[in-house]
RNA sequence: GGCGACGUAGCUCAGUUGGUGAGAGCGCUCGACUCAUAAUCGAGAGGUCGGGAGUUCAAAUCUCCCCGUCGCUACCA
């Protein structure tokens, strides 16, 4: 059976749930979704990032032990997970203890390899970057991220030597065309690699909310080189080998270009470092542009996913994020697209279709929906439609996917105004065109499930059918012709009501 | 400064290896319809594909230069 181990980034317990996090979540939500329909093995992973000078000082600030400063956020993005329907399997936090034990193990295997050594840095430390920086790079003094004043440390460090993996590096991009999606991001990656590559400090003393060094006491590693490898703790690294091997080779980060360095550049050469391959591949996105800004730039940010499920619903927020977002380059988002969006392609669209069908299907049809033709002019066009959904999933396109999903909406829509049935006596030709449009919906609402899962759910049981829509099995449930007929179907509430601007 | 990306209809964006007269959705105008959530269907207006030069029988698509926006990176005599 095919398998894919899907990840988000874990997010830094030190910000709140906002629509970026949202963004990238819902890319891999639908991904995993759409692989479960296909009857993949999927094991989806998101989770939390704990470690770290700033949740340790933001503990002291707010008076908690770093851990319950830790679990406050921590379940924030659980939440938001739950009111999002985000289906992962798992939840990591790094501060758990399978996680200890697969972070000493993987740099201990590159320690062991000769990858890891000790030195001494020093320099101007900002505590919010978590990141030293050099003078020139301090502006009139200060972070140039931050503008706050950065403090001098010296520490002993151990330093990850990235520079002896360049050329793997370089090489793997160069032979695998896939490693990363989008292909520019992979360009992007090869120029970081090609620039030239610094080994890198790995651990702090000044601090002690971390994974500690196992062989060095009073070291912990810093966060980023913990955070990276709960993809590999999440499988079982460390613990469970056989589960290991079985998840690896199957891996797909999902991630946001901010992160990319560390993503696409580090986390490959800690692989190689400690000996694990295949290395995984990488979905890279840009962001969501509010007037052009970057979002967590600006105050939108301020705004809870909560907020905008408030006046969209879960299916709403979802479906117009990943509709109007292509994946990869960076894109606008604002609350009048999201509108906008709603109206037309939910309410105007797919809720509308599904009520005017079994309106008159309730009309002519005795309630009763009938079986469709084999040799409906539908057919053909719900085939293509879910050949262009299908393969575009496949490329992690969700809004592409959705698009050639919604043509066969369109489709539909154009199919009824051409035969109106509405305008014939009940009888062989309304039930053949009604049947035809009833198929057409059974396909759109699995096909439209990964993005819509609870409103489809909702469409699914309205046209009759049995079961769960998110338990059909493509591609054989994407063929024309299945729809039962015989089944009752009655009125009922508009699946998406049209909001006011 | 170097590396890289982007700049296509009012808006948001598609446009594989260059090739039928440049596309989609939304918005807008007009018309039709009335089963449906003032939804739907049809028709239409609207673009010198950032600017210029070049290669080619042929370029939005390749090359060079310029302008603008942005990211990464290195830094000034």
């Amino acid at each position: 059976m095919p398998r894919i181990y899907l990840t988000t980034p874990i997010y830094y317990v030190n910000d709140v749930p906002h629509v970026g996090h949202a963004y990238t979540t819902l890319n891999a939500d639908a991904v995993a979704r759409w692989h479960r329909l296909l009857g993949d093995d999927v094991y989806f992973l998101t989770g939390t990032d704990e470690h770290g000078l700033k949740i340790q000082r933001s503990a002291e600030e707010n008076g908690l032990s770093p851990i319950e400063q830790a679990d406050r956020t921590s379940v924030r993005f659980r939440e938001t997970w739950e009111l999002l329907d985000i289906s992962n399997d798992d939840f990591i936090r790094t501060t758990e203890h399978r996680h200890h034990v697969a972070v000493q193990e993987l740099l201990t295997r590159a320690y062991d390899n000769g990858y890891i050594e000790k030195n001494v840095y020093e320099g101007a430390y900002c505590v919010s970057c978590e990141a030293y920086y050099t003078d020139d790079e301090l502006v009139e003094g200060n972070c140039p991220i931050h503008k706050r004043p950065v403090e001098q440390m010296s520490e002993d460090n151990y330093f990850f030597r990235l520079s002896a993996f360049a050329d793997r590096l370089e090489a793997w991009l160069t032979d695998t065309p896939d490693a990363i999606t989008p292909d520019g991001y992979r360009n992007e990656a090869l120029g970081l690699i090609r620039q030239g590559l610094d080994d890198v400090s790995i651990s702090r003393t000044s601090i002690t909310w971390g994974v500690p060094v196992p062989w060095d006491e009073g070291h912990v590693f810093y966060v980023w080189y913990d955070a990276l490898i709960n993809y590999a703790t999440a499988v079982g690294f460390g613990a469970d080998p056989e589960r290991f091997e079985t998840w690896w080779p199957a891996t797909h980060h999902v991630l946001g270009k901010d992160i990319l360095r560390f993503h696409c550049v580090y986390w490959p050469a800690m692989l190689l470092a400690a000996g694990i391959e295949p290395l995984p591949r990488f979905h890279v996105h840009g962001f969501l542009l509010v007037g052009g800004e970057k979002m967590s730039k600006t105050g939108i940010n301020k705004i809870a996913p909560a907020e905008l499920v408030a006046d969209f619903g879960v299916d709403g927020f979802r479906y117009a994020l990943l509709r109007d977002n292509s994946f990869g380059p960076d894109s606008e988002f604002s609350y009048e697209a999201l509108l906008g969006r709603y109206n037309s392609d939910l309410a105007n669209n797919y809720g509308n279709l599904v009520q005017r069908v079994c309106t008159v299907v309730v009309k002519q049809c005795g309630g009763v929906g009938p079986p469709p033709r084999p040799d409906s002019p539908l057919a053909v066009v719900a085939t293509a439609a879910y050949r262009e959904t299908a393969e575009a999933w496949d490329r992690f396109q969700p809004a592409v996917a959705l698009d050639a999903t919604w043509r066969l909406i369109r489709e539909t829509n154009e199919f009824l105004a051409r035969n109106e049935p509405w305008k014939m006596e009940p009888g062989p030709e309304v039930d053949a065109i009604m049947g035809d449009a009833l198929e057409a919906l059974r396909i759109v609402c699995i096909l439209a499930s990964p993005a819509v899962p609870t409103a489809s759910a909702t469409a699914w049981a309205r046209i009759g059918m049995d079961g769960a829509v998110g338990e059909q099995r493509l591609p054989e449930a994407a063929e024309w012709g299945q729809y039962p007929g015989g089944s009752a179907i009655g009125a009922g509430d508009p699946l998406f009501p049209r909001l006011k601007a």
